[in-house]
DNA sequence: CTTGGAATGTCAACAACACTGACTTAAACT
DNA sequence: AGTTTAAGTCAGTGTTGTTGACATTCCAAG
């Protein structure tokens, strides 16, 4: 390991020659663009005085009105306690409501409230305005591959969340 | 806004169609791999007692050795207390060393000692790996997409610093 | 040569948000 | 009746970000 440029010949494998060069330039790529990815959205947030956990909460939400907070909690990768803490302030400023479950009255579904739309939405669209413009500057076939590497790169369990967000409208 | 799946048609051009529920997709797929790309080096850093602040600050003086902590700053897009934090820990752990600037004796420059060469490299090969499988998996063309969206996506103060990194060794 | 401003880096205190662990309440299941 | 599941709460801790105040060094104007 840390062996220089011999990175990426350990699998033996012909069909694609990775320098560890190449490798760093992804990770660091990753990471300047996705700082680029949530500086829009934190912009607006800050205004209201939420954090980024708030809007991770609102999209989700409304990606999936009437979820419980059990399926949140995993989509969300967090604990209980902490998206208790950022749920308990969107519902109290009114931008989330809580409804009772019918069948099971134990589980507590969840829903954007009218305000609640509207922050979301305002968010959502200056992130799409930037995904858009790279979108466009990078081409159709870099966007088919974008999607591709980011698949992979996914833990499967977290796969398994976005795959089941996904397949619902493609 | 929000008006549905007319996103994309606003600037009028025809090259490329988006919808709305293709950038959102864009959106997750972003989210859920950035979980997956920082998972393995959270796990090493956990065992050590640190955070992805003292991998950033690794990664980075690693890269660009013996850069000082004003350049590093402009990297790290943090405060200069918040950096300073980390880098404190890390020259008590004898991981980082700071060495008085010689023509500029303000300035502090930045090396990884052998102990942190050590650290930094084991982190860095878990996170190639997965982005080496993700590479394989997704193929050629898919890498050359990824990277070009990525970098559509980077504010362009951000794609400067990524820029004058990589410009070095490709 | 001195003085004052700009640049660089450090220290202290505080806020946001994540975590663990222990516990309560209510409803469902067996 | 007893166990499990869903949700929420309380207390404590750690990382990471912030602002504000401060020390040191450099440089240039007087």
């Amino acid at each position: 390991m840390a062996d220089g440029k011999a990175g990426g010949t350990k699998g033996g494998e012909a069909l694609l020659f990775l320098t560890d060069e190449q490798l760093r330039k992804g990770i660091e790529a990753m990471f300047f663009a996705y700082r680029g990815f949530t500086a829009d959205p934190d912009r607006i947030l800050e205004k209201h005085g939420y954090g980024r956990a708030h809007h991770r909460a609102l999209h989700f939400i409304s990606r999936a009105p009437g979820t419980n907070v059990n399926n949140l909690l995993g989509i969300l990768g967090v604990t209980k306690q902490s998206l208790n803490r950022v749920l308990r302030t969107l519902i109290e400023d009114g931008l989330v409501e809580s409804r009772v479950g019918v069948q099971d009255k134990r589980e507590r579904h969840l829903y954007l409230t009218e305000k609640g739309k509207v922050l979301e939405s305002e968010i959502a669209e200056v992130q799409r305005a930037r995904m858009r413009a790279a979108y466009r500057e990078a081409g159709h076939e870099a966007v088919s591959g974008f999607r591709q590497v980011l698949e992979a790169m996914m833990d499967p369990d977290q796969a398994a969340f976005f795959n089941a967000l996904s397949g619902k409208e493609e």
